[in-house]
DNA sequence: GGGTTCTCCGTAAACGTTTACGGCTACGCC
DNA sequence: GGCGTAGCCGTAAACGTTTACGGAGAACCC
């Protein structure tokens, strides 16, 4: 764990001068000795050349956040790996905050967005407050938002479109013959929960049927929350589908109707909802409406490395379209 | 996205020397009047510090990378997870770099240590070459390793037991009354490949069971590989237990009986390694060997800290207790 | 031979901190 | 009053790069 070399040891050992060193080691046009001299003095030496000076000169860390509520919860897993090589092609380290939803927690972050140790963040906050909007008014660098945020809000913005998937999801139960078709949703100030709670009300009106509360339970986004309030959508009434506003959700419900003796799809079909990894493990296979995740990862990571090509452009809003896969919860056995 | 004030700008609005401004950042002994007008100037220009200004004035980033194969497999996302908390108490932040199980990859990210972006690295290697082993020796910077490296080697190191752990899957098996235990494993030439082919045949041994070639299986470690192998080892053989190198080669292979019309746990019984999220999700629920993911990845976590607090203490070993979760797929029908 | 142009390179400043060093003031003491 | 001491603070150097600037020398042309 010796001090390396830097340039100055390398322009000593060539016996030139630390201009030209770097000059040589940036491609800059030098002469063929010099070239050749540096290079393999910094061979020898086996120089690495230090980050953190080139930082402090050309204030680029190439470095780029991403502030999620829990690296645990498979959406953002694929987000991650998404974004990963993109990032990594176009030479930039990830950096990883698990903010565990925490608001503070969130504002910290951009707050430190100052410090200057990422060129950007990627924040997907749960939550979106006041003060979020604030303070990416206010942010020292680049910030590219996964979760619908207000026009005019001055950043770039990738969205799903829960409208649409939840559409999709409640038209193929509609055409499986379900009339009655329950939502267990997650709380309704995360963004997800208030955007899939307009989407399914949207999508009974579009469909013609009634919008009965007695058919709508929250929970929290994990499966021993979806399973109880599973539980207490059928302590009061019987739906011949659930809508489930996660996997997980998607899973406690699975849980509750099997330990009732229902079955699915025939008694009750299930659709969850972000297509994560679990669902084609669960049995029955989970039918669900993919919010492209990863492709949100992507795109967010796409965005951050053009705003930090070109700062000035206008932002950006980018939103990626929804799929319905359906497996064994809603149609046949698989 | 203005430039942000520095302790320059502080030093000119308080009137003071940017040498004052340091001290009362730094809480140094100061008077009073200067105390009050820095604070008031750094309030009032809403000042953050340049944290890379600060690395390198005292080589320190507070940053620790991550090196592992794919942030998309459980194994590693439960030991990102559980070094989060750990290293964000500590005050680091922490980079991930996926490599895709390359090696040339994991050189570099090794090779780029160097380049002081981080203080340190935790690599969970899939191979161990002697390139590793070298490399890991003329590190720049404290590496610490998951997965086994030889005695000797100049990191610290946090090992699974693997041995015990499947020890404790097959005298499970072999107390529901199993015989013929097949194995399906990984690659050879992985390190948790090996060390489970080894574990495999000590723990037969130890049981007084016959060895059969025929019973054992090798794919990759994932869905359709496990499915692949089952395939190939059920059309020579018919085992009554099938232990598998991970919980996606399970999960492959619980498709297959399924397919074959093989009952599990009554006609084969299933076990999976890792207990990742999968397990408990599976049908029938998988029975699983958890070789404490999570705790390793904190263990990996606290080691890196004790480390860069003392760089000088001799490479330490950490080894993980396993432990056997039992589920519906060697017992009951949960 | 003197001017112009070009190539190559070294000097020095800059990025934003931290910190060693020494100067100044005030005070206490003999 | 002179001296020593303590407390506070400013100057400047340093961390390891990049880069503007200008000087030295060669090559070329008239």
């Amino acid at each position: 764990m010796r001090q390396g070399p830097t340039i100055t040891t390398i322009a000593e050992r060539a016996g030139v001068s630390i201009a030209s060193v770097s000059r040589v080691l940036n491609g800059l046009p030098t002469s063929e000795a010099t070239v050749r001299a540096v290079r393999v003095a910094a061979e020898e030496l086996g120089y690495v050349p230090n980050s953190v000076a080139r930082s402090l000169k050309s204030s680029r860390t190439n470095q780029v956040a991403f502030a999620m509520a829990d690296i645990g919860n498979p959406t953002y897993v694929a987000m991650v790996r998404a974004m990963q090589p993109v990032l990594k092609d176009a030479g930039f380290r990830l950096i990883l905050h698990s903010t565990d939803a925490d608001i503070d927690d969130e504002l910290d972050v951009l707050r430190r967005l100052g410090e200057r140790y990422a060129d950007g963040l990627i924040i997907s906050p749960i939550r979106l407050t006041e003060r979020h909007l604030e303070a990416f008014a206010e942010a020292r660098a680049p910030v590219v938002v996964i979760g619908s945020v207000p026009d005019g809000t001055p950043v770039d913005n990738v969205r799903a479109d829960s409208r649409t998937g939840l559409r999709l999801a409640l038209d193929h139960l509609y055409a499986l013959g379900r009339r009655r078709i329950g939502f267990v949703n997650g709380p309704l100030d995360t963004v997800p929960g208030a955007a899939r709670a307009r989407a399914y009300a949207d999508a009974l009106t579009e469909l013609g049927l009634p919008h009965d509360p007695a058919l709508i339970e929250i929970g929290d986004f994990y499966r021993a929350d979806g399973a109880a309030a599973t539980r207490r959508l059928l302590a009061r009434t019987r739906p011949d589908a659930l809508m489930c506003a996660n996997d997980l959700i998607a899973l406690g419900a699975l849980d509750v109707l099997r330990a009732e003796g229902l079955r699915v799809p025939e008694d009750v079909a299930v659709v969850g909802t972000d297509d994560t990894d679990l669902a084609p493990v669960a049995w029955p296979t989970l039918t669900s409406v993919a919010l492209g995740s990863a492709e949100r990862g992507r795109r967010a990571a796409e965005l951050m490395l053009d705003r930090l090509a070109d700062g000035d452009a206008e932002p950006r809003v980018v939103t990626v379209e929804p799929r319905l896969v359906v497996r064994g919860s809603t149609k046949g056995t698989s």
